[in-house]
DNA sequence: TTGTATGCGTTATCAC
DNA sequence: GTGATAACGCATACAA
């Protein structure tokens, strides 16, 4: 039972034909008379022969794997993306390398040296920090092209970027609470230099103007998309006076996190705060009241990334240098926003806002 | 620039020396001299050499890449547990592949695949569903040394488990609510053929009778540790009468998603109706009111398999067979388990119960 | 359509 | 302590 494993050549034996026809019959069967093909197909059956990887990628220079660079593993939000991308990479021949680029020291040289020596063929980063040593690292193993932004991003270097609409997101969480009748409107936003809460937080403060919205500077509290910051914003933001009646939070975790805290020192939700969060993870529709959010895409993104990636690994590479795929972004109305106490109500319909949310497969949003 | 990489035979040349010696000053620095080792360090800073994995792979007849077998990577309770993992495997060197075991069609022949073509060196599962036909491939390629369970396993087969006390986790949430007076408890299990839930069940069962608890069949609703789980174990539980008074939920996101449901049908927990979740998830710690339950170490459980694993790739197997390591668990007593209304308490100081939980690193709960 | 022969870049086995 | 050299298992250029 512990014989070597089978090679190639034990397989050409059994055959009765030469290796190269036994590798061709992995690669290109088409190339193969029906005869012949069966024949190894059969001895290969009989020999239980498997491919040797490590052999295989020698040979092509290939890795037959994806690095996904993941910024706080820890993070659930981006378990539902990595689980998508898995789904299309391994249906594709290609295993999902995981990197935690949060990680104490290694990280940036570790993903360096993935791509150096060729244990991988390209990358997926969810996290929009590129170092300069990581790209000088990548153009060096000449992949520079095999590398995709999925969620984050940074402009500072070509790369095809798949992300969800933010600046939409954030349009549309606002005028939400401005057609409830909301005036003054406060945001809790992401991590200090994260693109994605750049992205958020100028459209929320142009949608405020536009509204002609007065947003004192004191109204724009600093989060970091986690659940702690989402409580200790509630404290800041309750704390305010005048306070506002709406609420953007640029994550559901803030949002939900803001919500308990209200409720902890005595303020319902929606009747004496409306809340709306970024997201929609999956517990927004299983609280209670449901949270009102903007719902992102999370298996397109990590599909979508995933798909743009293996065009390019095929040399399908449609586009030189940077563009942006959009993943769709909803309005998820639920429970936590809602007229303010004192307030007019602005359109006919409580609706005054601009474009609803569109293109957006199966809003379901009630648990059964 | 766009030069062919250095290979081991250029840093030799520009060293002075032969391959053998470079190669030697890579994987085992104490056998050459001071002076030359450090001409082939310097050599290869200059040539800027990085090792070709799939060459020394091929060689030696390692990956160094171990597979982290996850049931659903979409759901957040592993995430935590996958960090931790990635922490410790990467710091080791080793690269860590993820795969969906509920994936479509492939998981099942492409965990066997990794194997016989030795592109994985061992492989952590968090599903204890090990069919034959991987255990037959783990065989087959002499890799049944290489494969720890952690937190779910199986008895069926002879691998070191690492897993949380779920019979201990279970008899503390009982005891808990028992201390403070209730007779008529619930509890909504894991799926089906789970080895958690069943752990879990079990040992609510027995340890109800140890109180002389009556426990009626359906009072044990079947859940599978998901959110619209807990909405529905909801429905049914409120429906029953009598009516327990409080209920032991087999996850956190049953917990929450069935707290969830009470408030919306106009119960408040936990002065109606008291929950303990098991898991203490973040969001536990975070929920109004916060959420009792039993924590489980996730970062723990995942760095000690981590540990288990590496000790078995560098063949320091202690143990043979099947053995566990267990990861501690605590109640953490936060805001939805109180006594029941109608209830005399117990014990003197409605302390009833048994062993408190100890040993457990930084019982912190409270959001800043 | 199939076979022959070479090389992918390392490490390991021997000598020295 | 160091150097020559033979595998490791496969894919492909070329020949047939």
């Amino acid at each position: 039972m512990q014989n070597p494993p089978p090679k190639i050549k034990d397989v050409a034996h059994v055959a009765g034909v030469s290796t190269a026809t036994v590798s061709r019959a992995l690669t290109q069967p088409d190339r193969l008379s029906e005869a012949t093909r069966q024949k190894v197909f059969d001895a290969i059956e009989t020999t239980g022969y498997r491919v040797n990887q490590a052999a295989r990628n020698l040979r092509t220079r290939r890795a037959g794997a994806v690095l996904v660079l993941v910024p706080n593993l820890g993070n659930p939000f981006f378990s539902a993306i990595l689980s998508s991308m898995n789904d299309v990479l391994s249906a594709n021949g290609y295993s999902v390398l995981v990197f935690d680029s949060q990680q104490p020291g290694a990280s940036e040289q570790a993903v360096a040296d993935c791509f150096l020596n060729g244990s991988v063929d390209g990358m997926i980063t969810l996290d929009g920090h590129m170092t300069s040593t990581t790209a000088k690292a990548l153009r060096n193993a000449n992949m520079m092209r095999n590398v995709v932004f999925c969620c984050e991003w940074s402009d500072q270097w070509p790369l095809p970027s798949i992300r969800s609409n933010n600046g939409l997101g954030a349009r549309l969480a606002v005028d939400h609470l401005v057609a409830q009748g909301h005036r003054k409107i406060a945001h809790v936003t992401g991590p200090a230099s994260n693109i994605l809460a750049e992205m958020r937080k100028s459209a929320f403060l142009q949608r405020c103007a536009t509204h002609k919205l007065d947003v004192p500077a004191d109204w724009v509290v600093q989060g970091d998309f986690s659940l702690m910051a989402g409580a200790q914003a509630a404290d800041r933001i309750l704390a305010l006076s005048p306070r506002p009646t709406g609420v953007f939070c640029a994550s559901d975790a803030m949002a939900l996190s803001f919500i308990a805290r209200c409720r902890q020192r005595g303020l319902r939700v929606p009747d004496d705060i409306s809340v709306i969060g970024f997201d929609d993870i999956e517990m927004a529709a299983y609280a209670e009241p449901g949270l009102t959010t903007i719902r992102q895409d999370r298996a397109g993104l990590g599909r979508l990334a995933a798909q743009e990636l293996l065009a390019r690994l095929r040399g399908e590479q449609k586009t030189e240098g940077a563009y942006v795929i959009y993943a769709p972004v909803a309005l998820i109305e639920r429970g936590t926003t809602a007229a303010p106490q004192n307030a007019t109500q602005p359109g006919a319909n409580g609706r005054g806002g601009p474009e609803p949310a569109t293109g957006f497969p199966e809003p379901v949003d009630k648990p059964a």
